[in-house]
DNA sequence: AAAACAGCCTGCGTGC
DNA sequence: TGCACGCAGGCTGTTT
């Protein structure tokens, strides 16, 4: 589900329930999700105090005061969910995983709720994925670029250093489709399939177009084309589809602006009247969403 | 070596 | 109403 912005809004709701405080208690409702959770995960955290959040890509990092740091991924179907605790305790013979809420009610978990975490502050933040794609490690806070989920991936796209040259040599002579080096995370690091579409039409690039032709104006229109779309989707709180809602409960509103994804038979805003509609193709297996007259 | 593909999972909407 | 099918925001390991 979530890509960069929905991954940065996530990001930035935990870290306003969880930063500064001390991990109370930890549930682990299950071996693990894409991957076995660490063995020893629940001891690593219970105690710790949380430092701060960084996010590489769509990966969220917890850094602890322990010297280590929580690797978070969403995956597709994956979301935070935090709750303010209550003060009454849970009725014997409640659900396993029930808990009491800021008002006294007795709520039931979640279904698909992998692992909760509560801190001293009153907070109970659960991690719900039904599809279990995504996944949680622990990893030295030191050497968190070195861990094998993170150390092939491209340039952050929102930082400066990714630029039209940067792009260009990480494309080189590739010939798959642009569309596909975009969603490759060695490329670029955090596009996922919605803003790949919506950052292709801005750019008036077919996504068909062989990648390494993507380079000088192209790539020059391409780049600010990715960040603007990335950085105005944060700016609206990231899209929320199907599974996502922000940690604070507020939705994005994001989805609202996509003009290509999603929308097979309309016209685009560019051609107006004239459009011949907005195709749906499958590339690599994913849907691509893209005016074939603007889109050269 | 690069590119395509299958596979991991559940849930939801559609059409019969 | 029930059921089969297609589709979904990601990523990895394997095959071609």
């Amino acid at each position: 589900m979530p890509e960069l912005p929905e991954v940065e809004t996530v990001m930035r709701g935990l870290a306003t329930v969880l930063e500064g405080s001390r991990i109370s208690r930890v549930a682990v409702n299950r071996a693990g999700m894409r991957w076995p959770f660490p063995v020893d995960l629940a001891v690593r955290l219970e105690g710790a105090r949380v430092l701060g959040f960084a996010r590489r890509a769509k990966y969220m990092l917890m850094r602890l005061d322990t010297g280590q740091s929580a690797l978070i991924h969403l995956g597709m179907s994956g979301r935070m969910v935090a709750r303010r605790l209550g003060v009454a305790p849970v009725p014997r013979g409640a659900a396993q995983g029930a808990y009491s809420d800021a008002r006294g009610h007795n709520q039931p978990p979640e279904a698909h709720e992998h692992l909760v975490i509560e801190n001293d502050a009153g907070w109970r933040v659960g991690f719900v994925d039904p599809r279990r794609f995504g996944s949680v490690d622990l990893v030295a806070t030191a050497a968190e670029g070195a861990h094998r989920l993170l150390r092939d991936l491209g340039p952050e796209p929102l930082e400066e250093a990714f630029s039209a040259a940067a792009l260009s040599a990480r494309i080189g002579a590739s010939r798959t489709p642009i569309k596909s080096a975009l969603l490759d995370q060695r490329v670029v690091a955090g596009l996922g399939n919605i803003y790949v579409c919506e950052a292709l039409f801005r750019a008036g690039i077919s996504p068909r177009r062989l990648a390494y032709t993507v380079a000088g104006a192209r790539a020059a229109k391409l780049v600010p084309a990715i960040k603007a779309v990335l950085a105005e989707s944060i700016a609206a709180g990231g899209s929320s589809l199907r599974d996502y809602v922000r940690a604070d409960g507020e939705l994005g509103v994001f989805q609202e602006s996509f003009l290509v994804y999603g929308r097979e038979g309309e016209a685009c805003i560019k051609c107006g009247a004239a459009c011949p509609g907005i195709r749906r193709i499958v590339q690599a297996g994913r849907s691509t969403f893209f005016c074939a007259r603007q889109q050269r």
